[in-house]
DNA sequence: AATATATAACTGTGATCACAGTAAACAAAA
DNA sequence: TTTTGTTTACTGTGATCACAGTTATATATT
């Protein structure tokens, strides 16, 4: 999933891509915790390589907010406070309302299809208190609206978001994976607009789903 | 003007950071010309420094898109095509609607004063047929409104934008730039609706002036 | 035992080199 | 003149080293 590379064929991919891609996914996943550290020998050492494709790609990380670097210190996965985590999901909304706008216009009997089975497939790993494949499967549905609305500037910039909230959401999800999933319902309904070509709806729906996950942290 | 770094402070700003605002800063002002191409080893050269910061700059704005890079080739300035263009001014207006509905809630009387004074400064670098200050202003009165949203994540967002567009809308003005400017009351009816906290009407005219670069290569 | 000091380990940063693949320039053959 | 083949210059990529600043550890010192 989400290995594509805008920049050079697959074929070609140079190293400094493939530990970026690495990195990108064990973000997204959760599978790096905030406030972890992340050293330039160390990860060098671990994927085996120099450390120059280690070094260009955590400071593509940095750039992209992925990480945080300071001088003469080791990059570090940030630990979001409160108000930043807020930020990042008022932006999705704003991207991902956009996306359902243009995606309910265009929408197809396969895409709802395949929307449901995503939904299923996050309704069975949240059963199975799986994290990993919960946030997997999670971004691959909100990526699917992306994708749908064909524009790539769209999609990068939301990936982006799923980087830099996904170890924050692994961590709430871990703590209290037990609570009622209000999302259910809003995917749920947010395929139903989509199928009935609703745009407004649909975009409403996905506005107000973006905020579930920042309500993890809302006691 | 955008020198600031989110990384480090200013006293430790690193070589490679410095190579990248420079960099940005000449794209956003339409200073480098789109199909351009940029070496490592001559933009070294020309900074006088060695080819580590240029490169590591140079695969920064590769991976935001400023830049385009196939393997073993020089990277270059996209030189965007109509659909391209299109994608980067939709996303454009997504952002900076958003952007506009917050700042019409907490605007004060000096963000109105300081917002007239850069659509003046972009009317005189108008007449004066000076597409680097028209650009420089236009960025910087629509990063005003970004910043008005208190929203970093939002702020860097758009930035891209801007970075991106900056040849291709420099290309544009440079061909035309003698046609009526229909900027002009665009942005002071945003300006008077910011004025009266209507943030509807903000961002209904921000989505509509996001347009008015694209028209710039449409007969 | 608590504190101060010095030593060692670790950090990103920048420079420099070898390498392989690309593009352009030039020369030779038709 | 046109085409083909060869050489030359140029490209990003990865490895390796020296450097300076940071952090942690261990060693004195009180």
């Amino acid at each position: 999933m989400a290995a594509e590379n805008t920049q050079f064929t697959s074929s070609t991919l140079n190293l400094s891509s493939k530990v970026y891609a690495d990195l990108k996914l064990k973000l997204i996943l959760g599978n790096l915790k905030p406030g972890q550290t992340l050293s330039i020998r160390t990860l060098a050492e671990a994927y085996d390589h120099g450390s120059m494709p280690v070094r260009e790609a955590l400071r593509q990380l940095s750039s992209e907010g992925a990480l945080v670097g300071e001088a003469k210190k080791a990059y570090r996965v940030p630990d979001l406070s409160a108000n930043e985590a807020t930020k990042l999901f008022y932006v999705r909304a704003a991207l991902e309302g956009a996306s359902a706008e243009i995606a309910a216009k265009t929408v197809r009997p396969k895409d709802i299809k395949h929307l449901r089975q995503l939904s299923t497939k996050m309704d069975e790993a949240w059963e199975a208190n799986n994290a990993g494949s919960f946030l997997e499967n999670n971004f691959l549905f909100h990526s699917y609206i992306y994708a749908m609305a064909k524009n790539s500037v769209l999609e990068k910039m939301a990936e982006n978001l799923y980087i830099r909230t996904g170890p924050w959401l692994a961590k709430g999800i871990q703590h209290r994976l037990c609570r009622p999933n209000a999302w259910e319902a809003s995917h749920d309904g947010i395929i139903d607009a989509l199928a009935l070509g609703d745009s407004a709806e649909a975009r409403r729906l996905i506005e107000a789903d973006s905020g579930w996950g920042k309500q993890l942290y809302e006691d």
